[in-house]
DNA sequence: GCCGAACTTTAGATTCCCCTAAACTTCCTT
DNA sequence: AAGGAAGTTTAGGGGAATCTAAAGTTCGGC
């Protein structure tokens, strides 16, 4: 059994990948908040397991067994999120950092057994598809909030909950999955935009609108 | 915030605690899984933060602060067992093994959630009282089956959860908590135990029969 | 009162995971 | 084609938790 911060490592390494390149020592490092060095270390005792294929100054790529471990935690972690918010009421920007510590310590049977409390759900609280058993997850097909031409009326369908401070900012906006919005302006030099809430307008930072995806809003006319 | 590890010498420290007596070294080794130098070295440790009050050769006590620590964890401990079992459906000898290591993940937030989602329970699936928030605990006035003279009809109330086995062995024959059963006779020599089982006898070794606690059935006349 | 068995502690090593500081590689810029 | 900045690895060390082997303590039985 491999240990939290083994899987902590693989998740990431499974988050930060992008097709054709191997992830940076530095890159993990930043996600994991450990130095650059303790990486190195731990990419060598990875890439010995067999579960991480490493070339020194070059990056590390998951191999397919890792790949599968990372997905399993991934699906533990959000099938707990979803847990935790929908049947304990934890808020929105409570619900990550439980996850992140019970993803290490529950096992497949109890993690099914939430799956077909909760009805075999798709998406984590955050919007964020849930793996399947193999290790498949579904791509859904949204806009960060930053790529939305002005006047456009849209759902959310993602808050991304890397940082928990801007998180909880937003919950307390009432800036959920779901939630419908107006783009009212967007500033190109700095990348902000300007949202239209009820009768309220909402500025958010570059930075904050590029965690937030969308969908146009086809739903009920109003 | 405590190690796993730490956690478990706490919970172990006060699960063996008699009055008037420290526990020894042996006894935590034997109970934890490790070798005496282990929990030597641990003691040590646990007496410098102020947890334990350790006397060299002459065992170990918990303090308030490391009492107070102790019940938090069997508390997560019962009311993660309790919800695996009545809400996830786990088996009843599966469930230990899997809240023996969320006891250590899951906040007092989450269980406290857990607890309202099952109406404030106060016993655990195995028969054992689920510590309050304050780490008071009510003692359940039981037997074991090995004090029980023949002929007597009792209702099960606690099934010991220490050993997986005997455990498994237990519930495939119905000796579950809430059980109503027959002692039909008791074998003075060994302390065994033989039941009535509906139109079925079973024979327990003093062992097994010792870690099953039963009271008096006042129940439904039959 | 002594002696040995049972128990306990000490000493020294190992594994995991992290750190800092120094050396090394890569690759962009001039 | 350097030269240097950015990125990475190596070297050396520390704390937590474990182990084995050896030394020390306690205590019941004679
Ligand atoms: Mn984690
Ligand atoms: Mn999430
Ligand atoms: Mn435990
Ligand atoms: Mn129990």
């Amino acid at each position: 059994m491999p240990s939290p911060t083994v899987e902590n490592y693989l998740k990431a390494l499974f988050q930060l990948a992008v097709p054709e390149r191997g992830v940076s020592t530095r890159e993990l490092a930043g996600r994991l908040l450990v130095k650059d060095a303790s990486v190195t270390h731990m990419l060598k005792r990875l890439s010995g397991t067999g579960m991480v294929s490493y070339e020194p100054y070059r990056g590390a790529t998951l191999t397919p067994e890792g790949r599968q471990a990372a997905t399993a935690v991934l699906r533990r972690h959000r099938i707990l999120e979803l847990f935790l918010h929908r049947m304990c009421r934890l808020s929105l920007d409570k619900v990550h950092a439980e996850a992140e510590r019970l993803e290490h310590a529950a096992s497949e049977d109890f993690v099914d057994a939430l799956d077909r409390l909760m009805d075999f759900p798709t998406l984590d609280p955050h919007g964020d598809p849930i793996p399947d058993r193999e290790g498949r997850l579904r791509g859904i097909d949204s806009r960060p909030l930053t790529d939305i031409p002005p006047g456009a009326r849209v759902v959310l369908v993602r808050v991304e909950d890397a940082r928990p401070e801007a998180l909880t900012y937003l919950v307390s906006e009432g800036l959920v999955p779901g939630r419908k919005v107006t783009v009212a302006r967007r500033l190109d030099f700095d990348g902000s935009v300007e949202l239209q809430l009820g009768r309220r307008r909402l500025m958010l930072a570059r930075e904050l609108a590029e965690g937030i995806h969308v969908t146009p809003d086809e739903g009920s006319a109003e």
